[in-house]
DNA sequence: TCGTTCATGTAAATGGCTATTACATAAAAG
DNA sequence: CTTTTATGTAATAGCCATTTACATGAACGA
């Protein structure tokens, strides 16, 4: 009975399925007490084992959460990759959709998020601690990367600037965004805007600011 | 003799100055081990009193980061403000300041800037647990706000939008910025150049798009 | 000066958490 | 059917947060 907040008890000694129900569980968490009220014990609880038994799939608590930024990463980078869709069917709308995903996977799966960026877990620099983070990550990063590019070769080449700094400009704007909204509180009350708005039009604005678009948001003729 | 890393012993009874020295004990630990990796008993130990001392002083850890992000918010403001100086000598120039400003105390109050922005922590949005703490954000803000008016007002009233978006774009990639370039590790690697100079260029190209500044990036006359 | 009061610290105890170790169970491999 | 290996459990040590009862001494009044 003291496993009565589950609706099925666990039939067998194996639980068959403890790693994938660990990481939701430490999504789950996360989401629910912050990024720091997440404790493996409770975890375990969750998935109806012991406090020992992560131990059995994960070195240890850090070396959970890194998993939840790797697999996070790696969702990540897949669901800009399909928004960006090699610029189809124009670049400006496919980056309109890359700016929209990355904002609805931020807001779909904060807790992942918030592991990937907001923690100083290892994922993103450090050392990488769980093989094929790093890599994640990256991938991630090149879909901006092309996107950029793609934009940027709509301008003549004297007037072109680095294409990993214009990347940059637009993960800066993207994260910033992402952080500041979608935790609930901080800058949602300042404006009356969606986040999605306010991202937008801030690339609108940087991308004219580029010269990619004339002063009417139009797609100027290369 | 259990105090001996530690240049002082403690003569009196009474700390003195306890509140003051566990913020900073807070901020220092925050520094080295991350966000999470802060105990109030190592703090209380950093500043050689008995574990329980600091519930003198702080309702429970998690005021104490909140009176870390308040006092955070205060200095930045400060900062920020300073930086701006009323648009002198000039709205642009002033507004480089800023920008420098904003990563300045990012970078060398790395462990308040966490607490402020990257932690589910009360300041920002909540309940204000810590009293004073949502105004001494919105005294930050508000300096941006101030300095987002100020470079709208140079653009022909029809063209203008409206200054808290601007504000807000300023903000976004502000702390897009801060946030991933400052915890060394996850951008840095990605371009040669220090989060100053990202910045600027991403302001810049910004300030173009919105009309304030010529292809040039002269200032243009209004 | 003496004693009272209040702010500030300490000690000890409770209960949660991480992580380790020795042991148990079952699934897979032979 | 036995052995091996993967996966869980139990018990435990040590850290931490927080509370409660008690101690100290500084400020203040008589």
């Amino acid at each position: 009975m003291n496993d009565s907040s589950h609706r099925w008890q666990r039939r067998t000694y194996h639980h068959g399925n403890l790693k994938e129900v660990l990481l939701e569980a430490a999504r789950k968490l996360i989401e629910e007490h912050g990024a720091f009220g997440f404790s493996l014990t409770e975890a375990a609880r969750l998935a109806g084992v012991s406090p020992a038994a992560p131990y059995r799939h994960f070195r240890d608590r850090d070396a959970l959460l890194a998993e939840v930024a790797r697999s996070g990463f790696e969702r990540f980078a897949a669901r800009l990759d399909a928004a960006w869709n090699n610029g189809i069917p124009t670049p400006l709308s496919a980056f309109e959709n890359l700016g929209r995903a990355y904002l609805a996977f931020a807001r779909e799966d904060p807790a992942s998020y918030a592991v990937m960026f907001e923690t100083g877990v290892p994922a993103v620099g450090g050392d990488e601690p769980v093989p094929g983070s790093k890599p994640a990550a990256e991938k991630a990063f090149n879909v901006l990367e092309e996107a950029a590019a793609a934009l940027c070769r709509q301008l003549p080449a004297e007037k072109r600037p680095p294409m990993r700094l214009v990347a940059l400009h637009v993960w800066t704007m993207s994260h910033g965004v992402a952080s500041l909204f979608i935790q609930e509180g901080s800058a949602a009350r300042k404006v009356p805007l969606s986040p999605e708005e306010v991202l937008e039009s801030g690339l609108l604005i940087y991308l004219k600011g580029l010269g990619v678009l004339s002063e009417d948001g139009d797609a100027r003729a290369s």
